[in-house]
DNA sequence: CTGTTGCCTCAATACTTCTTGAGTTATTGA
DNA sequence: TCAATAACTCAAGAAGTATTGAGGCAACAG
């Protein structure tokens, strides 16, 4: 990942409603949303302000999005989150390996969630 | 990790300058940077420019100051950055364990970088 | 105590971004 | 084909953010 890309997809996140869009994204898995379903879960948002902050996701490379009949449907770019994580965390290690444990043991609770309760 | 908190360090790190004054530090490690160190890292930013920054870093919690003399030294606060981590990715394994994946790898790089390479 | 170095603070200006509302395009069912 | 639904586009005003330059406070050496 470039830094360039970097500094969009924060900006993306540094916005309430978007942050909010790619969590309830990131939740709902690859299936995904569509647009109007996403504002209703944003406390029924205009669709002229969806459309903003979508495209500005999307440009983003945070989320992705296709057609279903009448509907855009929008799915999280967990690629490009996790991108953004390595860009952030590269050359953490510089001598001190250490540092980087809290970093990893934070995404790793997220599979050990999984792990310990797979038949919920 | 809180979402106002959130907010913050991604507004934080939507700024060219900030991204790579925390990337920076992040290579630095826990020894930290003094700002007028920072500065000249970044093809020598005026001081004024760098206090403007430095503080909105230090106020979205992303790097930590302390004095040593007449510098002020900064580091980065991998918790912060990891926390960040954890509140996107939450509920990212509903029902598709292997969706984290990606993710968990990227930081994962950074250790085995450590590991299959101890001893230079 | 005086001068110098390192950094922070403040105010003004220029810039970018968000929201709103009206209008447009695409898809579907009758 | 006509009407309805879903979502996008555009322009204007409001709100927030970055940079610059002048000035101030703290730490240290002489």
């Amino acid at each position: 990942m470039r830094e360039e890309e970097a500094l969009n997809a924060f900006a993306a996140l540094s916005q309430e409603t978007r942050l909010r869009i790619v969590r309830r994204l990131v939740a709902a898995g690859p299936s995904g949303m569509a647009a109007g379903a996403i504002g209703e879960a944003m406390g029924g948002a205009s669709s002229s302000r969806m459309s903003f902050h979508l495209s500005h996701l999307e440009q983003a490379g945070l989320v992705t999005s296709r057609r279903k009949g009448r509907s855009i449907v929008y799915s999280a770019a967990l690629t490009t989150l996790s991108g953004l994580v390595a860009f952030l965390m590269r050359d953490c290690c510089q001598g001190n390996p250490e540092v980087c444990d809290p970093a990893i043991a934070a995404l790793s609770t997220c599979r050990n969630l999984t792990k310990v309760t797979p038949h919920v």
